[in-house]
DNA sequence: GCAAAAGTGTTATCCCTACACCCATGA
DNA sequence: TCATGGGTGTAGGGATAACACTTTTGC
């Protein structure tokens, strides 16, 4: 079966920038190509934009197979279309990135195994087609709005610790903070709450546990 | 002649909303469609993406066709690709928004006659297609990144007075300024400088001109 | 009791806002 | 001379930034 048109049509993909915490670091999920072009080389998850679902549909269907997750943080980043970014025809990404909590992580579950992965954004290795521009322009993004808006917390389990929700902000936009600061800040955006309850991790003072009071909700700061 | 693809592929085109300020309001292009569907009916000037070129260079490609104008400001605002925007096929549009200096157009040299206008953004009529939610979010986009940038400024003549600028300000935002505090905030970005002639345009005192120190500069704030 | 990380308040500085009068011009 | 819009400075308040010591725990 072929389709055939009057004018020449590109082929469009999503391509999705998905990024969460683990070992205190910001990773972002790469898959191993298993065909060519670029077989064998790391690339962000994506896939062709089917002609009946619109672009968000086809970002979240292509999340939900690499990831098992659905209820996320998706966001569109910008559209790349260098007529050369694809060996093999003219091929349009749109991009999107989303931010995952690291407590809804199952991965590989639904994915095949070994070829796919995460990785620390300082450990990225080469990647395929323009991918490196796009995870670049990705974290530009997430880091500009860590500043205007209450993204951050996308990021976050269920409940966590200060130090912990700092430790998100000084990975992502690399300017270290002071705490007393920082506690003020977050607890002026009037959107976490105590839970009552404390985390204690090792040979020192307990941390306060927090929750989001709306997760489902980001809110534009000022 | 055809083109024939083994998967099926939607079609890609761009849409521009070009934006100037004239008799002191924003205003936006747009054009009388002449084909079917929505023949007759204002749209957003646009295209078909070519095969051999960027979705940049479409843009500006459909921009100096409508306009004659090609160094202004033009950045990607968001992809459109709901399966039924377009009646004819699935057609997924990257639409750009642009921002011409009042003293740059030549309109309507280019493009044939009385199909092509400019409207105050509080009187555009129905538009075809999506294009009156592509507007929406070009206005929001404008509007939010006065506030942290200098785009402001891609509207403005060679020279302008701070009454003129403010002006531009006050139309897109809606936010009415004092005039001394405006004054301060925008001497503090360090990117106008005196020309040393004034404008005198009635009965009342004449009005300092100033220009921008580096044009094609946009600075981002804080 | 010691090391390690969490928790906590106050002061100084800067930036933003509010606010009112004089000036230069054309008619 | 009068109406019109352009130009100018200061003071107060709120937000941000700087800064050091005490608390709780595990070993």
């Amino acid at each position: 079966m072929a389709y055939t048109y009057k004018y020449p049509h590109p082929a469009v993909s999503v391509d999705i920038a998905i990024f969460t915490i683990r070992d205190e670091a910001l990773k972002v999920l790469l898959i191993r190509r298993g065909q060519p072009p670029y077989r064998g080389e790391w690339a962000l998850p994506g896939g062709f934009v089917g002609l009946e679902e619109s672009l968000k549909h086809a970002a979240w269907r292509e999340l939900k197979e690499e990831t098992g997750v659905n209820a996320v943080y998706l966001e569109q980043l910008f559209t790349f279309g260098h007529p050369q970014r694809d060996p093999r025809e003219r091929v349009i990404s749109v991009a999107y990135f989303a931010l995952i909590p690291s407590d809804k992580l199952e991965i590989k579950a639904a994915s095949d195994a070994d070829s796919v992965d995460w990785f620390g954004i300082e450990e990225v290795p080469k990647l395929a087609f323009d991918h490196k521009k796009i995870l670049r322009k990705a974290l530009e993004r997430v880091a500009a709005k860590l500043d205007y808006s209450t993204i951050a917390f996308q990021l976050m389990p269920e409940t966590f610790t200060m130090p912990q929700l700092q430790h998100v902000y000084e990975v992502i936009t690399r300017v270290p903070t002071d705490k007393r600061n920082f506690r003020k800040r977050m607890l002026a955006l009037n959107v976490i709450e105590q839970t009552g309850e404390e985390k204690r991790t090792g040979a020192h003072r307990p941390a306060k546990l927090y929750r989001v009071v709306d997760r489902n909700k980001v809110d534009y700061i000022k």
